[in-house]
DNA sequence: CTATTTGCCTATAACCTGTAGGAAGATGCA
DNA sequence: TGCATCTTCCTACAGGTTATAGGCAAATAG
C-alpha cells in the first residue's frame, strides 16, 4: 500500500495543470485522482469536496497572476506599466488556460478579501499613480481596466477574434494605446 | 401515458429559465426532465446530449440579446447609441444571468458563425458609424467595446464590485463617458 | 519497539449521461 | 369506424462522478 504522498497543496498543483490540459470545467476529483493513480475517495482526506479542489485552483491562480504582475510592474511606470500589466494577464490566459478560468470563480465573499485577488486591485491601482487621476475616478478607471484585460482576454481565448482580419495582436497593442490615451485625457462627467 | 408535448424549442427555453435560476452549469438533462414531470431518457428523443442542450440555449441567448440590441438601437446615433446598446448587454445580464453565461459558450465556427453573434458584430460596426474610424480602426474598436460590455458585466455579476465605493452605478456611468470620448478622439498608433 | 496517527483502501449510495427496446397515444388512410 | 404506422414517453441498464463510512497498513512518536 505505497504512499503517494499527496497533499492539499500538491492536489491543487496537479488540479491546475489538469485544468490546462483539459479545461477547469473538467477537473473532477476523479480524473484527478487517476493522475495520482489513486482511488477517488482518497482525496477526500485532502479536500473536502470537489467544489474545494476547484477553490484551491482559483486562489493557487490568483497568487501566480498576482506575482507575475507583481514582476512585471516593479521599476515600470506610465504605459510601459499600464503594457507590461495587461501583457501578465494576456499571457497568463493563453500559457494557463485552465488556471485563467480557474482565477474567475466566484468565490465567497471571505475568501474572495483573503485572496490574492486584492493584490490585484492594489497593483492596478500603483499603476494608475503613473496618471492623474483622483478619487473617484481612480476606482472607476481600475474597473475599466479590469474589464478591458478580463473582457478581451476571455473574448480572445474563447476565439472570438481568430476568424477575422486584423489579427488579435494588432488589436491588443492599439487597445494598449487607446487605453493609455484615455488615462491621460481622463474625461469629466457629462451633463446629464 | 399523458404526453407533455416536448420539443427542442420548449426545452431551450425551459432550460433558459432554468439556467436564470440556478446557474448555467447546473443545467443538466435530469433537471430539466424533473422540472417536465418526465424521465430522463425521453429528452434525448429531442435533444442530442446534454452539450446540445446547452448549444441550443446559448443560441436562443444570442438571439434574444441581439434582439434587444436591435431594438434599442434603432433610431439613435452616438454616445446614446453607444448607452442603449452597453444597457442592453448588462441588463440581459441581471435580468438573465444564467442566459448570459449561456451566450458565452463557445461554439464550434460553424455554429458561430450561423448564430445571432454576428449580428451582435453588425450592430456594434453600425454604431461606430457615428464616430469617426476607418478600417482597421473600426474593427480595434469593436474589439475593445466587446470586450468591455464583456469584461464589465462579467465582473459585476460575479460580485466584483460589490464590496466597495462607489457603487457600480457611478462606475458604469463614468466608463461610458470614457468610452464615447475615446471614440471621439481615437489616438494615432504611437511610434513604438 | 510498541502505540498512535495518518494515508489510502474497499464498499456503498445517490445522481447524471446516454443507449436500447417496449408500450401507449396520436395520426393517416381506407 | 378500424387498422397501420409513427411518435412520444416509458423501463431497464451501463458507465462515470460525488461523497460518506469504516478498515488495514505504513509512518512516526514516545
Amino acid at each position: 500500500m505505497a504512499r503517494v504522498g499527496l497533499t492539499p497543496e500538491r492536489l491543487a498543483r496537479a488540479g491546475a495543470e489538469l485544468a490546462d490540459e483539459v479545461g477547469f470545467d473538467q477537473v473532477t476529483v476523479s480524473a484527478l485522482a487517476r493522475r495520482f493513480d489513486v482511488k477517488a475517495a482518497s482525496l477526500y482526506a485532502h479536500v473536502r469536496s470537489s467544489q474545494d479542489l476547484r477553490t484551491r485552483i482559483a486562489l493557487l491562480a490568483l497568487e501566480e497572476l498576482a506575482d507575475r504582475a507583481a514582476d512585471a510592474l516593479a521599476g515600470r511606470a506610465g504605459k510601459d506599466a499600464l503594457t507590461a500589466l495587461a501583457n501578465v494577464y494576456r499571457d497568463y490566459a493563453r500559457e494557463h488556460p485552465g488556471r485563467y478560468a480557474a482565477a474567475q470563480l466566484r468565490l465567497d465573499p471571505e475568501t474572495a478579501a483573503a485572496s490574492a485577488g486584492v493584490r490585484h486591485t492594489q497593483m492596478t491601482r500603483a499603476l494608475l499613480r503613473g496618471y492623474d487621476l483622483t478619487e473617484p475616478d481612480q476606482t472607476h478607471a481600475v474597473r475599466l481596466l479590469g474589464s478591458v484585460f478580463h473582457g478581451y482576454v476571455s473574448l480572445e481565448l474563447g476565439g472570438g477574434f481568430s476568424h477575422s482580419a486584423p489579427d488579435s495582436q494588432q488589436t491588443w497593442t492599439r487597445v494598449l494605446d487607446a487605453l493609455d490615451a484615455l488615462l491621460r485625457n481622463w474625461p469629466e462627467p457629462t451633463g446629464s
